[in-house]
DNA sequence: GTCTATATAACGATAGAC
DNA sequence: GTCTATCGTTATATAGAC
């Protein structure tokens, strides 16, 4: 059995991806609720797991439309089918809800993103990896990761470190390839910080308009191919094959 | 006197374009005040614009740190200086400075942005004066293009094109540059949509994330230079020359 | 005294919380 | 369902300019 990878000649695409499966809103709550006896007042571990994804997949949804602040309780428990009383038996608060999609959201994506990336060794294919994996990932979790970004400043002030953290991680992941391409030569001597804040601007554009891309027919593997293209001109020593954006 | 360009050999640098003065909120608010004169209640010119003034960069200031939404009138009030009756003298709710600051922002960019923009010949020339003023313009109005991001999805339903629009509209020009120098074979044969959805990007990354630059002590200067050497290899044919990135 | 600008306070609706 | 706080809004009182 041949196994695609993120990066190889013939390199995987979303739809391979999305069926690894490597995020499950089911786990992420079993997760969840296993680490929080004490403040999830629901005993049955299936109930209290049908719940929770409803009422975090609502929160995405509603957020995402209107603004976390804008969406009260009644809406939430309106559009998940659960009473305000039993929105408290899984969350102490509202502003509760937010700080755990993010905290465990983004813990949950760090890991899923260093498990991908590890995987291959040239520094070039790694590069390609990262993007490919960021990209699906964002595209497979969309709603978390415009939630992630949208709702940052809605966070109490000792939380706000969690998303910027987040995105350094995910950054010096990038930057260490670019490092890595550098120091072996097959990189150009690019500024590794400014390139590795670039791409990830490029990949952030993907989930931050996704209406402009579904516009214009534009699919994550196609928007993988450009940003790669854009990034091998840049920093590769062959340079603008450009004979790969199609 | 030689005046310096966006995109001559020595290029304009954002000290040069800031004395320019290209935006006045004084001068935003007196065109706002004279083509509205039914809606706001006050009948002396210097007293209104200079009310107005306070009210919308203590609005942007307040929804720059805590959101729009969050920021209550009382909030505004005491922030402002103004009394909530005061407030309602200028603008007819809350909705209404939202939707004013939206609408007459991007109004006024867009007419800044083509007024600069027009001025060089040679595509490549006019794509690096496209970027920097760009860069510049968001660097002079850094809490306006924050405002005009996230306060988005806040705008009533009719008045969501606004941004929409503008961000096109934006993003055309630079599409229609990459057009005209493919076209006279400057420039390689790259997708035009997408290589201006990433210009975009890359331009949107400094004001969507300033704590990242700052803390980095990255200059606008510097950003716009990274940002046209990474154009530069992609698009135009010399190609990578890459001695330009510091 | 008159007109304009500002301040105060209270209303009804709706928020989060329990 | 209830409670309390706070929201946007507005009616009314006040202060200031000429």
């Amino acid at each position: 059995m041949t196994k695609r990878t993120l990066a190889a000649a013939v390199p995987m695409r979303f739809e391979d991806f999305k069926k690894e499966g490597a995020f499950s809103i089911a786990d992420f709550c079993r997760d969840f609720y296993r680490a929080n006896p004490d403040s999830i007042q629901v005993k049955k571990e299936a109930v209290a797991i049908k719940n929770l994804t409803t009422i975090i997949l609502t929160t995405l949804k509603l957020s995402n439309e209107k603004g976390f602040h804008s969406m009260s309780l009644r809406d939430l428990s309106k559009a998940s089918g659960l009473s305000m009383g039993a929105l408290y038996l899984y969350f102490s608060s509202k502003d509760d809800i937010l700080r755990i999609i993010q905290h465990y959201g983004h813990l949950a994506v760090g890991n899923i993103l260093v498990k991908y990336v590890h995987q291959e060794g040239d520094p070039w294919m790694k590069l390609c990896g990262f993007i490919r994996v960021h990209l699906f990932l964002s595209e497979l979790m969309k709603q978390w990761f415009y939630f992630f970004f949208m709702e940052t400043k809605h966070l109490a002030k000792e939380y706000r470190k969690i998303p910027i953290k987040s995105e350094l991680a995910t950054e010096k992941i990038c930057v260490d390839i670019l490092n890595a391409g550098i120091r072996t030569g097959q990189f150009n001597a690019v500024d590794p910080g400014l390139t590795g804040a670039a791409v990830k601007a490029l990949l952030q554009d993907w989930y931050l308009k996704p209406w402009k891309y579904k516009q214009r027919r534009i699919t994550v593997d196609k928007y993988a191919q450009h940003v790669i293209g854009l990034v091998e001109s840049y920093v590769t020593k062959q340079g603008a094959s450009n004979d790969n954006d199609r």
